[in-house]
DNA sequence: GCGTCGATGTCGGGA
DNA sequence: TCCCGACGTCGACGC
């Protein structure tokens, strides 16, 4: 049995296989021709030519991936008869296991790509959080910002407002506005309320888009939705950015 | 240009390239050699050799890549100086494009894997469900089912049954009993008690393992718990079906 | 280390 | 087709 050599780069494996997962499932793939990665992290994934990017099989790193190669009328065929030309065994961290047995390998190449220099990001739920602490008025006229990320014992509340008549309101800022963010903000707003330096607060859910039954549960709570137009926020800001 | 050939199988290109994001949010890799999979679904890949099986950058299908060779010194230049050798144009459902501009291709493969026979899984959560549907007398002695998936505003319930006495219970279903299907179970129980035609509904929580927690968050709001035996109630099945 | 929460989530089922 | 919840969710971040 020989472990795996220290990959310096991606291998990419054509063959036909059956691949094997148990671990937090059972899960079992027949014999056929698949493409085989073993990342430089050790991750090990099966591909068939569908699913878009998303491998039928896999191991997530931490794993270790050994390989043996069967004597001739071991047990462990090719259905067809032919013998196991590789069986690969990779254990993941709870004793998940992948086990690969290789019929017949159809190509096998390493590709060294070097440390990958990184993916920059733009319009995540933190971008919409900062649009909206520099915008206080789409919540309302005289809406004023008292601070992002207020800390309570349960949780920081992403905005922290007071409204034109001074009282206290709490923003919950999703991307997409869902049940769990509306049982986010009440937990919020109701902890908020025992404190009488701050009582009486009310409660905004604000998102792109919030789906019915998260407005129905919110409506049901005593919480107002707000639907939050991104790039007409981007846009408020470019009009003041101009201004000054 | 030419438009991507009909793929018949699966592809692979190791290239230096520069990728560009633009969709639900924006994306930006800078150049480096990478490893781009093309499948015949139409998929287009970039991977690093880390991140496990995730991709930098992809886009799913239904999706077009177009190709085109740049002349020499035309714009969108490798900033080393040297021309790009293909500009690679992916365009997606909602107009979300990905661009892939590749200054120097260092290897590419075709491989043809045919159609694959498909993944086998056990132990999922709609399994158990549908083993409960059918055996409704682990719930308790005279426990009939009304029906699966019953709809709430709010949600749908997994299980609806009556006991021995004719009284509803709504019963949520999970793999790993955990605090929010707890809090799930309580709104339905909750909302399906001010319907005077329902009322009143008992809730049971049944999984697989119920976390303590859980398991004290449900006793708080009156709700029972059920572990389920998974093998046991799937040997059930086959005692039935031996029966007939 | 564990729990919480976001995600270009992706995927599958029911209306 | 859309809507909705599960997922081998995976990862990032905070305590």
């Amino acid at each position: 049995m020989r472990h795996a050599a220290n990959l310096t780069g991606v291998r990419v494996v054509i063959a036909r296989c059956e691949v094997d997962y148990a671990g937090r499932l059972t899960a079992h793939l027949p014999m056929a021709p698949r493409l085989i990665m073993v990342k430089k992290d050790g991750a090990v994934s099966v591909h068939a030519d569908d699913r878009a990017y998303k491998p039928l099989n896999w191991m997530s790193p931490p794993c270790t991936l050994s390989v043996t190669a069967p004597a001739p009328s071991q047990p462990g065929e090719d259905p067809a008869g032919a013998p196991l030309e590789e069986l690969w065994l990779v254990k993941g961290r709870d004793g998940e296991t992948l086990k690969i047995a290789i019929a017949e390998i159809l190509d096998d190449h390493e590709y060294d790509l070097g440390v990958d220099p990184g993916l920059e990001k733009d319009g995540v739920e933190a971008h919409l959080q900062a649009l909206l602490a520099e915008n206080p008025g789409v919540f309302g006229t005289g809406y004023r910002l008292v601070t992002r990320e207020y800390r309570t014992p349960i949780g920081p509340v992403d905005l922290l407002l007071r409204d034109g008549d001074g009282g206290y309101v709490a923003v919950e800022v999703k991307r997409r506005g869902e049940i769990d963010g509306v049982e986010q903000l009440t937990r919020y707003v109701e902890l908020m309320n025992r404190d009488p330096q701050l009582s009486p607060v009310s409660g905004v859910f604000a998102a792109q888009l919030i789906k019915p039954q998260a407005a129905v549960l919110a409506r049901d709570r005593g919480l107002s939705c707000l639907t939050v137009d991104y790039d007409a926020l981007r846009g408020m800001d470019n009009a003041e950015d101009r201004l000054f």
